[in-house]
RNA sequence: GGGCUGUUAGCUCAGUUGGUUAGAGCGUUCGCUUGACAUGCGAAAGGUCACAGGUUCGAAUCCUGUAUAGCCCACCA
């Protein structure tokens, strides 16, 4: 054996051992439940089973990625308890992400998504994501995570989206999907809707103005909306306005009259007590237009800029409109007073500019049916939360859960499987690029006889459908209504979440058609044992993913979430790109070796908190490694080629009873604490055994003893044991020792964990 | 506005159900080429466990309050 452990030589050939022998790929107890009943005890055992929470597939590994080191060591710990393990890895398109890098590189390209048809940016992103694809695989092997490899899935396999399609049509059948108008969390920017949980709520000090409305004043942080406005309602029980209640208020510049209202919405001590309601941009005004049946007016369209107003501002992005407007009212002595206001503003969590309240179509799922059964999974504990506190802020979440808005107005995605006819529906609104690759947009009936449908579809960005257009959701040769065959899907694509929402069921071959002829494989993992993430995609994801195990499958997907920690850097900030703050986990790997970095990444660690990974804390988990490297180099080179079958471990020798009860201390420990999720607790454990009663203390202590064999069995006993309780967090170095051991018969990926 | 979490050695952090001298890594000081390891060995210094009350035979640990840092959620325009 060298001086000091290499692992650069080692790490590809134990790997590759593993993958050679197939020990990622469970062997599945196909014993029925009957008589693995009758058996219990020999075979039978319960599998064991992980969903790695996908990467993006455009998404080259960070430290984020190499915390499912966490993922690795359950994994490891159960296959070595002789349980069938399933670690299922896969990667996501990752929707609006992807596209968001995609036009970051078209834009340094000198190019935009608005130079392009959809199918040719689908397919430019398509040949994107694949270059990157198997990067993160081959990274993933790197950091020895034992993933099933031949179980892999990627979310836009055909497979996957057939059922994805069946699970909308399902909700759709029973209701639960349904397009409708309303107001929505839109980027002008990027260009789409978001749900809820995409806008990011920030703290903005801005500017409260008070305008005359005739009979009243009211108060704004929007002056450039007032020309969409429909009315001004104050709270009933505001004795102020009692009385001109019903009479006209008057929007300044436009006059016009609109009626003054009263609803329990507003608050009497904000501003002057009086709100102009403007249902078209704001989703508390719009709930009160809706009450009150007031139309709905826009004057800010998609793309963000001013329409419906007054020709000063057409066109003009609501930012230049508001200092035009608030110069306007100066002018027109309808500007009461200005006052600052520290208040929260909507950003868009990809983009970071300000999320502008639009009224339109989109697709939404009626959630609280979902919602529902996942309240009461977790409540009676079909699901487990670890850390448990977790249950507390999931339960609050689904618990004040709104409808969730599944249409996303990007390429990047499945769209969703809604077919419009157009000579049906001629008042759909089309945007595309012709022959000549110039940009074309109106109403299919105001284009139709200048372009050929093939022209319109071949060259199509998107369209927008009336709120009241019919649809198919089904995709038919011909209309049933007309028998016209110009038919178009719809340009929306599914929130990313919708389709990983379903990634358990549609990973493990679950069938949305006949759940009863799911695949072997859905009937033995699902389901799974463990979801572990971080706890940033609690509601994204993991709420999801329970709703949909519960609403399709009719079960919960996993037994217990486990929320990881965050590696920050050194100043406690989140590691990113744009920080220059990263530790790159490969680069950490080549220069300390893989073990190294894993037990950095738990070694000390508590769960769901924040925690630093520094080069310091790598190179002293490397010094950990290389210690163990010439402890075991120590006694293999005194231990005899061969060992007698059964260690004399019933007859100790007295000076080495008090190592051979830390021993077995040590197994009892670690195991409750990698049973009840203490990783980093379990890691020091093993650390401060193997380091400083092992090589400190005994290995000292015994070496006048070396001709001894009854010393020599226990430092191979405990060399044996140590190498097994360490595998799952340092697999490489490990298994590498395991296999110059003397009396080896099996790999140590496989070899039983030490009994306690 | 509501909720959650942290505050422990110079630094970064552990401390599972309250129980003997409060731990680790890094750093610091002193001494070591001691039969694997200087990526090492031995020894040492260093903490009123944020603060104030309370419960208890006993509190870093449980309760209340204060300060401070951070996170999540939220339709006062």
């Amino acid at each position: 054996m060298d001086k000091t452990y290499n692992p650069k030589t080692t790490e590809a050939e134990i790997y590759s051992l593993w993958e050679k022998g197939g020990y990622f790929t469970p062997k599945i107890d196909k014993t029925p439940p009957r008589l693995r009943l009758a058996k219990r005890g020999e075979t039978g055992k319960k599998p064991f089973s992980i969903i790695l929470p996908l990467p993006n597939a455009n998404d080259p590994m960070h430290m984020g990625h190499a915390v499912f080191t966490i993922e690795d060591i359950m994994c490891r710990y159960h296959r070595m308890l002789g349980e069938p393990v399933l670690w299922l890895p896969g990667s996501d398109h990752a929707g609006i992400e992807t596209q968001f890098v995609f036009e970051k590189k078209l834009k340094k390209e000198g190019k935009s998504r608005f130079d392009f048809d959809r199918q040719t940016l689908y397919r430019m992103i398509w040949n994107f994501v694949e270059e990157n694809r198997e990067i993160n695989i081959s990274q993933m092997k790197k950091l020895g995570f034992s993933m099933d490899w031949t179980r892999y899935h990627y979310s836009l396999e055909p497979e996957i989206l057939k059922n994805v399609f069946t699970a909308f049509k399902k909700l759709y059948d029973d209701g639960l999907v349904y397009r409708k108008e309303k107001i929505v969390n839109y980027c002008t920017f990027c260009g789409t809707a978001f749900s809820e949980l995409e806008v990011d709520h920030l703290e903005k000090d801005e500017f409260l103005y008070y305008l005359d409305y005739g009979p009243i004043q009211i108060a704004t942080t929007r002056p450039e909306t007032i020309f969409a406005d429909v009315a001004v309602a104050v709270n009933p029980k505001d004795k102020r306005f009692t009385k001109i209640i019903g009479q006209k208020a008057i929007v300044p510049i436009i006059n016009k009259e609109i009626p003054i209202i009263s609803d329990e919405l507003v608050e009497i001590d904000f501003g002057t007590g009086a709100l102009k309601i403007t249902p078209g941009h704001d989703a508390t005004d719009f709930e009160i237009g809706q009450k009150h049946k007031l139309p709905a007016i826009s004057c800010i369209d998609p793309s963000g800029k001013m329409i419906n107003a007054i020709p000063e501002l057409e066109g003009l992005f609501p930012k230049e409109a508001r200092e035009k407007s608030i110069e306007l009212l100066k002018n027109l002595g309808k500007l009461i007073k200005t006052e600052p206001l520290h208040h929260t503003v909507g950003f868009c969590y990809r983009c970071k500019n300000v999320i502008e309240p639009l009224l339109m179509p989109q697709w939404f799922v009626k959630i609280e049916p979902l919602a529902e059964p996942s309240i009461k999974a977790a409540e009676e504990g079909k699901v487990k939360f670890f850390p448990p506190r977790f249950k507390k802020q999931y339960l609050d979440w689904m618990n004040n859960i709104r409808d969730w808005n599944i249409s996303r107005q990007i390429v990047w995605g499945p769209r969703i499987p809604a077919w419009y006819c157009l000579d049906c529906n001629p008042q759909i609104k089309i945007n595309f690029l012709d022959k000549g690759k110039n940009f074309v947009f109106g109403t299919f009936a105001e284009i139709k006889d200048k372009y050929s449908f093939e022209e319109i579809k071949n060259g199509l960005q998107s369209l927008t459908a009336p709120v009241e257009a019919k649809f198919e959701i089904k995709e038919n040769e011909k209309c049933p209504v007309c028998q016209s065959t110009r038919l178009i899907q719809e340009t929306d694509t599914f929130d990313t979440w919708f389709l990983s929402g379903q990634w358990p069921l549609n990973t493990l071959g679950f069938n949305p058609e006949n759940p009863s002829r799911s695949s072997e494989d859905f009937k033995y993992f699902y389901p799974t044992s463990v979801m572990d993430t971080l706890w940033d995609i609690l509601f994204f994801w993991v709420a999801r993913m329970i709703m949909f195990g519960l609403y399709l499958a009719g079960e919960v997907p996993f037994k217990t979430v486990h929320l990881h920690s965050r590696v920050v850097d050194k100043n406690g900030q989140k590691m990113s790109k744009s920080k220059s703050n990263v530790i790159d986990p490969l680069t950490m790997t080549e220069k300390y070796g893989t073990d190294a970095l894993r037990m950095s990444l738990v070694f000390g660690i508590a769960p769901a908190s924040d925690f630093v990974v520094s080069e310091e804390k790598i190179i002293a988990m490397r010094n950990f490694a290389n210690k163990i490297w010439n402890a075991s180099r120590f006694v293999i080179s005194y231990l005899p080629p061969s060992l007698p079958d059964t260690p004399l471990t019933s007859h100790p020798h007295p000076d080495d009873r008090w190592i051979l009860e830390e021993l077995d201390k040590t197994v009892k420990v670690v195991t409750k604490q990698i049973e009840t999720y203490h990783f980093g607790q379990a890691a020091e454990t093993i650390y401060e055994f193997f380091w400083h009663s092992f090589c400190d203390k005994y290995i000292e202590m015994v070496k006048p003893r070396l001709s001894d064999p009854n010393a020599l069995n226990t430092l191979y006993l405990i060399l044996n044991t140590s190498l097994r309780l360490l595998h799952p967090f340092m697999p490489f170095i490990t298994e590498k020792i395991w296999s110059l051991l003397p009396n080896q018969k099996e790999p140590l990926i496989i070899s039983p964990w030490p009994e306690i």
